[in-house]
DNA sequence: GACTCCTTGTAGCAATTGCTACATGGTATC
DNA sequence: GATACCATGTAGCAATTGCTACAAGGAGTC
């Protein structure tokens, strides 16, 4: 691997650690390269533009957070709609995994933006959680798995939306009501 | 009302449009400005800075948007959970309120970033939600009303989010998945 | 008519943005 | 040892950002 390739993906890691940790906040190039610690001018050789940037950083975030959801729940014993919302929801707010549903929150804002590259990474990204979902979801033959699935994900992603605004610690209870209007 | 008064008006009607129609993606001065029909030197005169420029018109989003949420749900009977959340994705995921909700979402992600003055409308935006929901919601005594009311506005952002990200007519069927998905 | 205040336009500034031109030291290849 | 390419720094550019200084017309008041 030349030098430029080891130095991409060095960069790659801190800003993943970057924007875990503050957002889309400080993502102009010269804040970027400043996290990296590389200069600008380095970050625009080892990657062809801001998107691709972003890009990049973004697709190791993913990747990530794939990774993780699929050890905490695995896909070997599917669940009821009920039952995987409640642990997906346990699992979405508590502390390790709330940064990375908080910037999931800002791309999906910034995709709607449209600002490059964010509508295609959310597209990717919500693919994933799709298919997460459909192969952890035990359902009765003939319901509507995709839209059930949109439905799971949409409380999920609503917990972790709710939770940005609120600066107290509602999430456990508002994960416990949430637990009980579901029906088993 | 002096001429300064009246025109300040005039454009915050203008930019509550602007932004329904366009969400927070072009929101420069003079973006605004144009959009309004003033110069930018005079959206300076009838409002201090730019922030003050969002507060108002995001004020009188809120404002419109309080009141259709009282209109379709009034609060003279009160719902059992399940039925309110059901009424109210019904609501917000029709044609008309989805830009509401896709404004609100990135409102919330300019508010996570700290952009001022986002966060203090987030907050007092947030506030009136729960009030519409605790207004509206049967629940027996002893329950956890904030908790309870957190998770159904988390639904129901939870709906927009999801709605936002997908191209095609999802929401209905989420609707009607999550529907299924609740205890009466 | 002088004075003052409200309203509006012109021009521009300092900072930040994404990005680029250019030079240069090093390393590898022939 | 000449050549070419990789890696990196310095400097800067054009555009956009939020905001401001200054002037001037116009309307009312004394």
């Amino acid at each position: 691997m030349s030098i430029r390739d080891a130095q991409r993906e060095a960069v790659i890691e801190r800003l993943a650690g970057h924007l875990l940790a503050h957002g889309l906040a400080r993502t102009s190039l010269r804040q970027l390269a400043q996290a990296a610690g590389v200069s600008d001018r380095m970050l625009l050789y080892y990657f062809a533009d801001k998107a691709e940037v972003l890009a990049a950083v973004m697709a190791r975030v993913a990747g990530e957070l794939s990774i993780r959801l699929a050890e905490a729940i695995p896909d070997g014993a599917p669940l009821k709609p009920a039952e995987l919302v409640r642990r997906a929801a346990a699992f979405t707010t508590g502390p390790e995994m709330r940064r990375f549903m908080r910037l999931w929150v800002e791309v999906v804002a910034a995709a709607a933006r449209g600002e490059a590259p964010f509508p295609a990474i959310v597209a990717q990204v919500m693919a994933g959680f799709r298919h997460w979902v459909d192969t952890r979801l035990d359902l009765p033959e003939g319901a509507d798995r995709a839209g059930t699935a949109a439905a799971i994900i949409a409380v999920i992603d609503g917990l972790a939306l709710v939770d940005i605004c609120s600066e107290d610690e509602i999430a456990p209870r508002m994960a416990a009501a949430l637990s009980g209007l579901l029906e088993d």
